[in-house]
Formats: C-alpha cells, structure tokens, sequence
DNA sequence: TTGTATGCGTTATCAG
DNA sequence: CTGATAACGCATACAA
C-alpha cells in the first residue's frame, strides 16, 4: 500500500522490477487515486476558483484567460463558478475555499460587502480582479478607470461635443471612477455636467437600447451630441436603438464604448472603445494570488493595469478612425 | 468532537443549549468545515463538472445556465472548466472525476477518441451535452441537426435561392449531420449539391469573413445566391464582410445563421437563425446525469430537444422577418 | 527496497 | 443527549 502510493508519487526508491508490477495492476483492477484522501494528508489541492458574475462574460473571459495561462504555468488547475451577481451564491461557492477544496479565490466582481471580504483576505489567500469592491481588503488588480473615463470624455470634448450623456451602473465602484473622471473632463473645458444626461444601465444590450430611448426624448433639453457608455454591449444597444430612431451612430452623435470585446469590430458602425488588456489583467492577479497561496508572509498592494483608447467608425465624425479592415 | 459534527448537520439530537454554545465557539476560534474530511467520510461531494471548449461561448453559455438550475434545484454545486478544445486539458479535468472531486461530468463537446469517452463512462457518471461524439457509449441531449439544416435549406430554395453554401466545421459531428440535412434538402428539390459551395470554418467571426470571401471568389462559378453558416458567430463575419464588399446581406445574398445567440438580434441586418431551446438542453442534460450519479443501475438513452426557426432581416428579401414561427 | 503504523478531519456506531 | 472510537484513502516516519 506504501509502495503503491511511492509509485504514484514517483518515489526513486522503488525498485524498476516492483514499480511496473504495481502500475500493471493498478491499470487491471482500474484503480484511481482519491484525492480527497490526498489533499487531506498534504494540504494543498492545487487548485484556483474564479468567481464570475455570469458565464459567457465577453470582457471577463478575457481575463479567466489570462488567469489560467498564469495558473497552469505554475502547475495549479483553475475552475470557474458562476454567481449571477449574487451574494447568496457568491457565499456558497467561497466555501469551497474555506472547506479546503481550492487553495486560493479569484474575485472578478464580487457583490459582498467590503467587510466581509476583507475578514476573508485575512484568513485565506483571495484576490480582486477588473471589478473591485470599495473599502475591502483585498489586493485588487485593475486599470485607472477614472483617468480612462476622463480621456474619453477629452477626447470627444476635443473633437467639438457639448452635450455628451454618460451610461453607468452605480453599483460599480469602477462606474463612479469612470462617472468622475467624465465630470473632471467637462469641469476642466468649463461644460455644464447635467444630471439628464446620466443614465443608469446595467451592462445589458436592453438596457443600453432603453438608456438610448431615454436620451434622446428629455423634456426641455437637447438630446446629447454625444453617448459614452459604460460597457460594449450597452453601446450595442445604443447604437442599435439609434437606427431605429433614424439616427446616424458615428455621424449625428458619437458613440463610445468600454471593453474592447470582440463584438466592438463587428458593429455597424464599428465601436470606439476603451481597451483594457485583458490578459494581462487575468495574469497578474493570478500571479498575486499565487504568491499570496506560497509566501503566505508576503504584504501585497494593488495593480494597475494600463489601458488605451480605440477609435473606431461610431466616432468618424470627430476624428481619424482605426484605418481598414481589421477583419481576415 | 463528535457534537460538533452533529451541531454542524443539524442533528435533532444535540440540546438547545449545547448546540448554541458550540455555535459561538466555532465563530469564536473562526472554525470552518474541512469538505475534504467530509467527502472522504461519505463518498458524495454533491458537484458536478462542466466542461466547455471556451469561457464565453456564447451559445453554450446558455446551456450551462439550464444546467445549472437543474444542479441546484437538486441541491448540487456547480464548477466549469475550459479545455480550450485541447484533449490533454480535457484529460486532466476527467481527473477530477476519476480521483473524486467532483460526482459527475458533463461534457458539451469533448475532443476525445469515442473509446476513450465510452470506457469513462462505463465506470463513472458522465453525459454529453450539445455536440457529441460519434460512437462515443454516452447518455446524450442535442437536437436533430440534420433536420433542422434541412428546413433551412428547404426553406431557402423555396424562397427562390439555387446556389445556397453552406458553411462548416467538419470535425463536429453535428456540423456533418447539418451538411447531410442541407444535400437531402438539395436532392429533393433536385438542385446540384456543389462541393464548391462547401465551405469550412471554425465557428469564429473571422473565419466566417474568410469564408465568405472565398465564397464570393470562386474562379468559374456565379456567387451563391445564399450562404447558410454553421454559427451566428460565422455569419455575424459573413455579414461584415459582405458589407466590405459592398453586398447587401438579405437583400443581394440571404444569410442564415445557427444557435440564435443575442448577438443575432443586434446585427445589421438581423440575423434570421436556428433556435435551439439552451436552458432545455442544459436542464435535460443535467437531469440525465444526477438520476445516472443517484441511480447508477439505470439504463438511459440519448434525448432530442425541440428547435425552431427565426426568420429575421437577413433573410427579409424572401419572405416574413420575425414571425418565429415554430417547426418543431 | 519494502512493509507497518499513524494521522489528516469527518461522520457513524456504540456505550454511557 | 453526549463522549469515545473506528474508518474513509492517502502520505510519511520508521522499522525491517
């Protein structure tokens, strides 16, 4: 039984004549090693879970990506598990870290309280990743969202814009970033910021459509020369219900978006975004982890990831746009 | 010791007053569960393993979402893994089943031999979802991808097309299942089933536009009339770059997609699809696979799940847009 | 080089 | 109602 287990565990002191009899059982009666009875004897399971707010995620998978090349290098396994945003779940699947059966967690967007979030950092290794939860004492890896926010908002400034609408969901700390550095820009060139012209979404293309609606049917205002959305898909959505308003995207009012997924290229018209690498988001806060999983002494800070902005069609209006076709 | 167990799996049998004490000490000391010890004590771990090619597909998105409501509604948890259609990746999640991590497996497009699949699941619960294996000896849930290639096809000759492509990837089986419904849609109409008009793509946009490119390229042959592409991730490609070839799409070539993901409803034009019931399949699959984990004697056989046509703008120049209406 | 004995954290059984 | 004890499957220190 010791000897099965040194043979699994390539032992060297094993005997060649022994180790091949054992394997050649092992393969007969198709026994296969638990383990749980491993992970039991030897702490670690060598295993991440990362938390995302929905499967399917197109920014997000970009960074699980990123994640797993960071993981695997390291020898670790990653599993996802999906909270729909929501706490109850969220709290269900963090057991598997205080149970013991992944070694580390990888929040993408967490909806707890910062509280106890931080009370989990303390006692086992967590990080945040793209979306972070104000307050909460976790190491958090991400890009300046105000400062994007704010170049965006420069820019179409730049580019002759003075009535540029915002969508945002407040819930997200990284949307009030983005909502003050859009009113540094407009308090910087001296333009009002007025309150119709924030509108709440919630990342969803419908929402997007239905911002877009609101927009451009404000009482006693002009409708925005421009609409800088907080997230692609709500973009999509803008741009979408602009054409059956009878709008011209990209050529009577601008559009901007946030991300960079894919759908961004395919858009008609194509979608200035904001770019955030993904990938290295995903690796540098599994590497963080890790560290935190081995060196459980280390202190950690946060990371910021840089960001560029992306100037496509739904912006020819205002400026040069990203030159010819991007697809092969 | 022993109490604490029973405090922990609301054993009646522990007094009010003992049962609170050992409450407020657990939270005292921070104490929390070892799922290890517990799995390794009674064998179930109540998880199950879902298995995607990608994180953020979009279609397959959905049926992780059906299967995760049946898990739960079952008092199962959920994980996913990604094996980025690699057969050693996949490989080494299997693990997770075989060393007993997780109850059971649910593979939604394994690339393993079909061999190697039917031993699997001889010896442990596992069922295939969406795209299967041939000869593989597993429980599976899908729809009939011939048929519904089929009244695509039918129905785009009957709307006057003649030279329909088709656009696919061979290695999935549904893909060659799809090509068979399309020739007998040919044969019965007696339209010449051309090779030429077969195209191949990996179910990425960009292989779309390659395709559709070559499509509209071909030496001593008129340009197809239609192109029926295997994905709305291939057709959202095709569209775009007929745009870029200065085509309009539903009116100067039909094109139809398949999965209806959301992305149809937000091209330009519109994309008109083949609808197959996510949440249904994922749900089915699921069900299969608990009763298999709860039930192991059971006998199971494979389970067809409804589709349906969706006629939208990309088809709008022969006929109805967005009536939805139902085939099967 | 191999076998034996112990403990990891649970839960189930049995005695008290 | 509660406490002691064995067993789950594995890895390891130690004995042989």
């Amino acid at each position: 039984m010791a000897t099965v287990s040194r043979v699994l565990n390539d032992d060297p002191a094993v005997a060649e004549e022994t180790r091949s009899r054992v394997l050649q059982v092992i393969d007969q009666v198709g026994y296969a090693p638990n383990a749980l009875g491993r992970s039991l004897r030897k702490n670690p399971t060598r295993r991440i879970l990362v938390l995302l707010p929905s499967i399917s995620h197109q920014f997000l998978s970009g960074v699980a990506r990123g994640a797993e090349q960071a993981a695997w290098r390291r020898g670790y396994q990653i599993i996802f598990s999906v909270t729909h945003s929501k706490e109850e779940l969220e709290r269900q699947y963090i057991k598997m870290l205080t149970q013991r059966s992944v070694d580390g967690i990888l929040f993408t967007a967490s909806q707890l309280p910062a509280q106890e979030l931080s009370g989990l950092g303390a006692r086992y290794p967590a990080v945040m990743c793209s979306e972070c939860v104000e307050g909460a004492k976790l190491p958090y890896v991400g890009i300046d969202n105000e400062q994007a926010a704010y170049e965006v908002t420069r820019y179409l400034i730049e580019g002759g814009c003075r009535r540029i609408a915002i969508i945002t969901r407040p819930e997200d700390y990284s949307s009030r970033l983005r909502l003050k550095g859009y009113q540094r820009a407009l308090a910087e060139k001296g333009i009002p910021d007025l309150p119709e012209y924030h509108v709440k979404g919630d990342h969803s293309i419908t929402s997007g459509a239905y911002a877009c609606r609101r927009l451009f049917s404000l009482p006693n205002l002009q409708p925005p020369d421009a609409v800088f959305a907080g997230s692609d898909l709500m973009a999509a959505g803008v741009i979408r219900r602009m054409y059956e308003m009878g709008l011209r995207p990209g050529e009577d009012v601008m559009v901007f978006g946030f991300d960079n997924i894919e759908l961004a290229r395919i858009l008609t018209p194509t979608l200035s975004t904001v770019s955030q690498s993904k990938l290295q988001m995903g690796r540098r806060a599994m590497e963080l982890l890790l560290e935190r999983i081995e060196t459980p002494a280390c202190t950690q800070r946060d990371v910021r990831i840089g960001h560029k902005l992306i100037f496509r069609e739904s912006t020819r209006g205002i400026g040069v746009q990203e030159s010819g076709r991007e697809i092969t």
